[in-house]
RNA sequence: GUGGAUGUAGUUCAGUGGUAGAGCGCCAGAUUGUGAUUCUGGUUGUCGUGGGUUCAAACCCCAUCAUUCACCCCA
């Protein structure tokens, strides 16, 4: 006998773990879409070049790079961002631009195994392309928080910045130079602390204390600060203090944000977000805004939903330049985090209703039966035997259904059926099928 | 990729070298058109896998696979 095993970091989804899986998808999808984006999908494979195209380091080991059957170097995808300037290239002439597009597919990484993360995994992209309208960033943020309330996640937190102001404020203490490593330091100084930060910078990249601790002081990272960022009134007080002191090559930047957060003031929706001075994202094709969400009951368990804005994403494949911003929802951390929190069921079915199977000569009554129900939008099955009475209340319950329908001779004659609830046990009898459809549906 | 922890029945776990255990679940019966309470009886194991030490290994040693945590990086 072969064992049957499957790969590190690769999972099987039982039904109590997909269907809550398909329905956070379909809900995602349905915002999407009253969006206005499109879906696209991209092969799973890729030409190895067009991945590491832009690929740093850290994405040419976690690659997964093999030679297929016609000896060409061929990989998976390791995001949906590549394949997706790839495809723009491809088929500039024949988008609209602005492009507004959904993408939920299965991406590979063959980096270590946790909780939450997987080498297998689903990201959920939504982009627009060729816009640099700040609306477009706008409508971004708005979709990442419509997203979060359709699948009734609360508590979610997105966090925003600026690279191109952070640089600004970098250059202010004359220190652009070394702006790549500043800004993956200061990304993790909720891990280590503004001490710890401030020793890397100084010990390994020589950097001056008076420089760091300006940026840190004008960051507003010097003292006591949240992991949550800047919230409130006190995020346009923060932008404009930067504003006054980077130079004036810089200042768009701040007003960029400045303009983001005061839409969301004006639309109310100002709480669900922050200005997070730490955030700066380690992918290097972003250059604009830059954002990533967190469920604020357990901020380390990761971002859940990240994204930013790029200048040229395509400017790899294609001499057509294409600006966007998008974001992309980690479906895979999401669903584990419902999980933890107990948020989905175990549901091993999406039946509603079961049909008992009282005899085998009812059959193509049960079936006809059945059909009035799925007409009215009731999943509905029917027992495939004749079994004990017992046991098919014990498949019901197993399956999490509630509603169970029994018929036989005496009720086919009346057409009226008798309808049981079994988490509760009440049991209502001669009930025409307008009236069960009508109970079950509440 | 680096470092730590874990792996025993369907499940949760006990078992520190001498015959593999418990609770829950599951199956059968008391109940052939009404289960989830109770009662009676029963079932379940390559002790993750492969080697080694030993008269004897679930237990000690080595390797390997998987899970998990931290780092790195990220969704």
């Amino acid at each position: 006998m072969i064992e049957p095993k499957i790969l590190k970091g690769f999972r099987d989804y039982l039904p109590e773990t997909m269907i809550p899986k398909k329905n956070i998808m379909r809900k995602l999808e349905s915002t999407f879409e009253s969006f206005g984006f499109s879906p696209i999908d991209t092969p799973a494979l890729e030409y190895t070049e067009i991945l590491l195209g832009k690929g740093s380091g850290e994405t040419d080991k976690q690659i997964y790079r093999f030679k297929d059957h016609g000896d060409r170097d061929v990989s998976l995808r390791f995001d949906l961002t590549v394949p997706l300037a790839r495809f723009v290239s491809l088929h500039y002439n024949e988008l609209v631009f602005p492009f507004k597009r959904y993408h939920i597919a299965p991406v590979w990484r063959g980096e270590n195994t946790q909780k939450g993360r997987y080498r297998e995994f689903f990201q959920c992209d939504f982009d627009i392309l060729g816009s640099n309208a700040l609306t477009a960033d706008y409508e971004i943020l708005l979709l990442i928080m419509a997203g979060f309330e359709s699948i009734e996640c609360e508590n979610f937190l997105i966090n925003i910045n600026h690279r191109k102001l952070l640089n600004g404020i970098i250059d202010h203490f004359g220190l652009l130079d070394k702006s790549q490593n500043i800004l993956q330091a200061i990304d993790k100084i909720y891990k280590i602390g503004k001490d710890e930060v401030v020793k890397i910078l100084m010990e390994e990249e020589k950097i001056d204390a008076a420089g760091i601790h300006g940026i840190l002081k004008t960051l507003r990272l010097d003292g006591d600060f949240s992991k949550e960022g800047i919230k409130g009134d006190e995020i346009f007080t923060v932008l404009h203090s930067i504003k006054d002191i980077i130079s004036d090559e810089y200042t768009v930047y701040a007003d960029e944000l400045l303009t983001i957060f005061q839409y969301l003031q004006d639309a109310g929706n100002l709480h669900k977000f922050a200005y997070n001075p730490a955030i700066t994202r380690g992918l290097d094709y972003y250059t604009g805004i830059v954002f990533e969400s967190f469920i604020t009951d357990r901020m380390n368990f990761g971002s859940v939903c990240s994204g930013g804005r790029y200048d040229n994403l395509t400017g790899l494949y294609s001499k057509n330049p294409v600006a966007g911003v998008g974001a992309s929802f980690g479906l895979d951390r999401l669903l584990a985090l419902l999980e933890d929190k107990e948020q989905i069921g175990k549901k091993q079915t999406v039946s509603e209703l079961i049909i008992f199977n009282m005899n085998n000569d009812f059959i193509p009554l049960y079936y006809k039966l059945a059909d009035q129900f799925k007409n009215a939008g009731i999943k509905t099955e029917v027992i495939l035997d004749k079994q004990k009475i017992n046991n098919q209340f014990k498949y019901a319950e197993r399956k999490g259904v509630t509603w169970v329908v029994i018929a036989a001779d005496e009720e086919f004659k009346a057409n009226t059926f008798n309808l049981k609830n079994i988490i509760d046990g009440t049991e209502t009898k001669a009930l025409t099928v307008e009236e069960i459809i009508h109970t079950i549906k509440g």
